[in-house]
DNA sequence: AATATTGATATACTTTAGTATAGTAAGTTG
DNA sequence: CAACTTACTATACTAAAGTATATCAATATT
């Protein structure tokens, strides 16, 4: 085998990572995910806590997007059979696991801000 | 003050770190971003080649994309004026440590599948 | 001189994402 | 019993993202 073509092999992306990247892209994409996950995070778990945590969000879209995240395996939903019933949303281990990810995008944030405004590179 | 206000402090997001955390996600989103980093990261630079590598991008997307992320400082364009002009793409030190948001990006999403398929939590 | 390649841009279109507004069912409060 | 709250859903719409197709200027190749 050549030099170049183990460099190659060093370099293309196995399928399970980007399948993997994708995972993590899909709970983080649209214009509401985060705020809903940084909200969950924080502690808020009833659809109007929610709702009136993050400002602007229609129903329909926190709607879609909780079912979207539960679907994903990042938002187990829980019926309280109390009267009245009560809903609560709460983040999956998995769901928690995501700051991980959220941490190395702040720390990559924040070191590019930097150089950029340094106008290195 | 209370322990329930110090709680909120703890789990508040400080405004630099959402900030961190867009900027992160504005170089990643879209259909067509990652594709262009993993290409450049894997060595491709010249337009043909990366639209090569990448089927079925337009190069109207491959040219509005490459100058968003020129414009965001992840990728630097060097003009080389050489006879005919040769144009290269490449990662600016920022683009290139994206790599480790990648990283935290696939072992969270492994780790998120195996605990999807396994039903825990 | 005709054709191909590189590195794009322009215009028009379709698809997807998100918004606005209204309504519903089940229960609670005054 | 009227009004309100919770946890949504339906319908119709607008805005943003992406696609298809054509074109262009500069140079290279045959």
């Amino acid at each position: 085998m050549s030099v170049l073509s183990e460099i190659e092999d060093v370099k293309q992306c196995p399928k399970q990572f980007v399948l993997a990247i994708n995972d993590t892209l899909n709970v983080m994409n649209g214009k509401w995910k985060m705020p809903i996950l940084a909200s969950l995070l924080y502690g808020k778990n009833r659809f109007k806590d929610i709702q009136a945590n993050i400002e602007k969000i229609t129903p329909r879209m926190l709607s879609k997007e909780l079912k979207d995240l539960e679907m994903n395996g990042v938002v187990k939903r829980n019926v309280y059979d109390t009267t009245p019933i009560r809903i609560e949303y709460e983040l999956t281990t998995s769901g928690k696991n995501i700051v991980k990810v959220l941490d190395a995008m702040v720390e990559w944030g924040i070191e590019h801000r930097k150089t950029v405004v340094e106008k290195l590179n």
